[in-house]
DNA sequence: AGCCAGGCCCTCC
DNA sequence: GGAGGGCCTGGC
């Protein structure tokens, strides 16, 4: 089933570029991932995007996967406003399409618990093996053999437990992931859907209050899956933009004064995101993920 | 061998 | 507040 738009869209930077680890690419153009219990297919076509699904059927959930890729953003509107940047209108040339996604909360907030002191590859690895090992068996729309998934809900890793998980190799995180599904389990854990209709900050103090979240990854939960477009997650690749581009802003020194590498501390990252926030206003969002990929892309380039 | 990867938390100070 | 260190794991 085709769902029709004809603004940029970039599946790969978009799927593949750290905001969600289900999503394989099949070559072809083709992506294979999962969405509320649905496994789909894609792909980028001239009228818009091509899907199949199971086990829903694609006409019902086709309103669900626009919804999710975020289809109706208003690029022109939101180019316009980031191009105002030099830096940033030279990231939308070269990436132009990259979007933000609109994902599962519960999923999205699990999957960042673990992203802390890790890489992309072993973030996907950690999230796809709960799938494998703890949620519900998918079929896939193509073939009669069941090949992937859903997100485990908070019941079924609670009943796996912490060694499940240290087992699956998360390491350090698994004791967090465990308890934020005991908070979930109990009700004792921030309503997430609710977060979508809370403010910036009311948001942010309550996924705080969860082992395993600070300002980076609360941040990332809220872009990623709780409508928080202003939103603005500080991480190394954030930092290092900022630092080379922004030199007015208030980024931490490179070095201290006894040429040791130095961290930005919490209080850094806030005033970092608040900066970025009051520059971009509700595009923030926008911003921090085109800076992101840029810097990246530009470093990565000069290697 | 030792450092680092899209952090976070704890213990001092 | 902030500096320093530890944390699972895996790759260089």
């Amino acid at each position: 089933m085709l769902i029709p738009f004809t603004s940029p869209y970039d599946l790969r930077g978009t799927l593949c570029g750290g905001q969600a680890f289900r999503w394989r690419d099949e070559g072809g153009g083709r992506f294979c991932g999962v969405i509320l219990g649905n496994v789909v297919r894609m792909r980028r076509v001239d009228d818009g995007i091509e899907f199949v699904s199971a086990p829903d059927d694609e006409t019902s959930l086709a309103p669900l996967v626009r919804d999710y890729l975020r289809v109706d953003d208003d690029m022109d509107e939101i180019y316009a406003a980031l191009s105002e940047d030099e830096h940033l209108a030279d990231a939308v040339k070269h990436h132009q399409g990259l979007r933000v996604l609109r994902q599962e909360p519960w999923e999205c907030l699990i999957g960042f618990i673990c992203s802390a002191n890790n890489n992309i590859p072993r973030i996907t690895a950690n999230v796809e093996d709960m799938a494998t090992n703890y949620g519900k068996v998918l079929p896939d729309p193509d073939s009669q053999e069941r090949v992937r998934s859903a997100f485990p809900s908070p019941r079924e890793l609670v009943d796996a437990g912490e060694q499940a998980l240290r087992d699956l190799k998360l390491g350090f995180r698994a004791p967090n992931v465990i308890g934020a599904a005991e908070r979930a389990l109990h009700g004792d854990a921030p309503d997430l859907y609710a977060l979508r209709e809370a403010d910036f900050d009311d948001a942010l103090a309550a996924l705080i209050t969860l082992r395993g979240i600070a300002d980076k990854v609360a941040n990332c939960v809220m872009l990623f899956s709780l409508d928080k477009p202003q939103a603005f997650p500080v991480d190394v690749w954030i930092v290092k933009a900022m630092r080379d581009w922004y030199p007015e802003a208030p980024v931490p020194p490179a070095l201290n004064s006894n040429g040791n590498k130095t961290a930005p501390t919490e209080k850094h990252k806030r005033e970092m995101r608040e900066w970025a926030q009051e520059r971009f206003g509700e595009h923030a969002g926008y911003a921090n993920q085109y800076m992101f990929h840029h810097k990246r892309w530009l470093d990565q380039a000069a290697e």
